[in-house]
DNA sequence: TCAAAAGTGTTTGTTATACACCCATGT
DNA sequence: ACATGGGTGTATAACAAACACTTTTGA
């Protein structure tokens, strides 16, 4: 197979899922390492005609089936990062709802998993940083956007809105000003929808109202969390 | 000359000066276009052997004589942002007091300047989109982060850095409440020296004290304006 | 009836905002 | 005297933080 790919340059990607209260990454483990145990990125080659955006979204695809527009936060180039060949590599990050893709396993890939991004093992290379770096971006932007949304189902309970928070913040939060800090910025749309199936009172359900964001956003209004 | 450089791969730095009450950034013209009158950002390549973070301080001096620790901020690689070869840039940013570097000129360059960020030409390539999002990031990061200081001289009256937030900030503050907010923080030291040489009423003059603003870190401040 | 979470309301202290005002200095 | 910026004080409104309390539901 011939190689079109730009020298000395890879992607890789870090996607943050919610689940289950925590916040996970999607990590891989390659065949290449068979006798070893290294998780690893996802993360791939730039084709010579091919935005770098472009290439994110395609490798990830390619070795996890999860298709998702990202965030590119930086570029990570000390010259042993990788001991074997000088690579530089863009790193870009992705919010994402873990139940709705199904992940997917290519040949060149042993294991796809969402691990805990606050129990990681050490990865491959400098991965770690890599994630480290993604979350402290992740942090500043979920406080002034509300980027928040993606991690949750399309519709959700506030608690696992402020849950949410916690987590990435690595906080804790009042309920009731938790509760009405958020809906005084009529963002949240309360719909008639409840919870199923739990043991204690239902919680209603809220979608969060893109066309009323961005409408606000037009007026001068800012999020912040 | 023998290349010992990565091939596809660039830096380009936006360097930012405050000088008479704007914010402005470094460009370089250069020879090869003899021709054109374009301006763009100083720049240069990777060495096989060296960090990129080495690079871009590397290059900046070789380019412009400014000596600073840099900030990388994002990778550029659209296609065609470089009409004739395929290149990704990775970019960085700093902010330095324009006053305190001689400009320097190499024989590859024509010229050497300090340009307002908000009357900018057409630039090389995509250096105008460069520049956009290191503004965008340096926005984010000054109110959250006590670096604009380094755009001032050690010693500033309290108005120079009103101006400078309020340039950056592309707002304007209430003289009194921008001043006791920034005293309460007790970042700054209030020295016996005054302005000399003004046509008003002289106004003393302050150092940002790092060390303390390092304890206050410690005990969980966050600068925030 | 108890545990667990939903949901509402109130109180208190801190900040933000908007001003009014006086001071010092060179021209 | 006046323009320009230096510098202080205050009143009001908005907001954050803490928390007490009632409601609903399944086990």
């Amino acid at each position: 197979m011939q190689n079109n790919y730009i020298g000395s340059i890879s992607i890789d990607s870090v996607i943050f899922g919610f689940e289950e209260d925590q916040l996970k990454v999607l990590l891989i483990k390659r065949n290449i390492d068979k006798d070893t145990d290294t998780w690893g990125l996802p993360g791939g080659y730039v084709n010579f005609d091919e935005d770098i955006d472009h290439a994110a979204e395609r490798v990830l695809e390619e070795r996890t089936g999860v298709k998702v527009y990202m965030k590119q936060f930086g570029a990570f180039g000390k010259v042993n990062r990788v001991p074997e060949e000088r690579y530089i590599t863009i790193a870009y990050y992705a919010l994402v709802k873990p139940g709705s893709y199904k992940l997917k396993r290519t040949k060149d890939d042993c294991d796809v998993s969402w691990v805990n991004v606050y129990n990681l093992p050490k990865l491959l290379y400098d991965h770690n940083t890599i994630i480290e770096f993604a979350l402290d971006n992740l942090r500043q932007r979920i406080r002034t956007e509300p980027i928040g949304f993606n991690l949750l189902p399309q519709r959700f309970p506030l608690l696992s809105l402020q849950r949410l928070y916690e987590v990435i913040l690595n906080t804790s939060f009042d309920k009731p000003n938790f509760r009405s800090k958020i809906l005084k910025m009529k963002l949240l749309i309360k719909l008639e929808e409840k919870q199923k199936g739990v043991a204690y009172r239902s919680a209603h359900l809220f979608k969060f109202d893109k066309e009323r964001y961005e409408a606000l956003i037009e007026k001068g209004f800012s999020f912040e969390l």
